[in-house]
DNA sequence: CACCACGCTCTACACGATGTAGAATGTTCT
DNA sequence: AGAACATTCTACATCGTGTAGAGCGTGGTG
């Protein structure tokens, strides 16, 4: 259960967990080398992310090994549902609805969207 | 082409140019009287929503008259494209997916859905 | 025509979230 | 025990947002 929304910096590293799964500190910190940042600046985007039950932590000899306890999917999922209530009332119909009708979505990919809800008939 | 995201006040606020058209600052005052506003703050939230680009303002008499420049549709579906940009590569059919896989959505809600799409079908 | 009232714009501030990082603390290995 | 390094605490600037007072402009009234 995803508690809450995810800041810029903690949706870019949540990326590396989802894509690799469970990290060391001193890999994160190697995967987020683009970025530049100080030890300890990562190392709180890390607590928070914990604090917020998106990572679990656990001692592993020097270093914490942070576990995602979401996948992608999972996280995403609670953010399209929290989108679909806000907005929409909850209903995928009427999201789906309301981009087809202000043309925010084309024929290709309603008829993409049509053939996966096809294959899902069992 | 909306341009910024809303704050909670703005939204409630639009609810009501959406509902009702064109209306004047003394409109609006009544209409969120439950709000209990100060008429500068009003006049703050309609300010900004003017900069956003919600809101088209012109003067008539002795107040402000403001048009909404978008439609609801329009501005959810100018946010239901952001969110699919953001979280799913601008994918509906993905979004769709992972709403199915993570149970985010019924078996009902899909039918729903699958409906509205056939009825599209020129 | 001068003035006043009223509505509007400008400016300001508190508060929470976020990005940033140094200080202080804890842990491990020698 | 002490050095070296990882982690937690604490702090601060910035931004978005809710809130509102000060000051300005305009239209109607005496």
């Amino acid at each position: 259960m995803s508690e809450q929304r995810l800041s810029i910096a903690e949706t870019y590293l949540m990326q590396f967990f989802w894509a690799e799964g469970p990290l060391r500190t001193e890999e994160v910190s190697c995967l987020a080398a683009e970025k530049a940042w100080k030890p300890t600046t990562l190392l709180t985007f890390l607590s928070r992310l914990v604090a917020k039950g998106m990572l679990g932590v656990a001692r592993e000899g020097k270093q914490n090994v942070y576990t995602p306890r979401a996948t992608r999917d999972e996280y995403l999922a609670t953010e399209g549902k929290a989108f679909l209530n806000d907005l929409y009332g909850g209903s995928a119909r009427d999201f789906i609805a309301a981009m087809v009708n202000t043309r925010g979505l084309s024929k290709e990919e309603l008829a993409e969207l049509r053939r996966f809800i096809d294959e899902q008939e069992v």
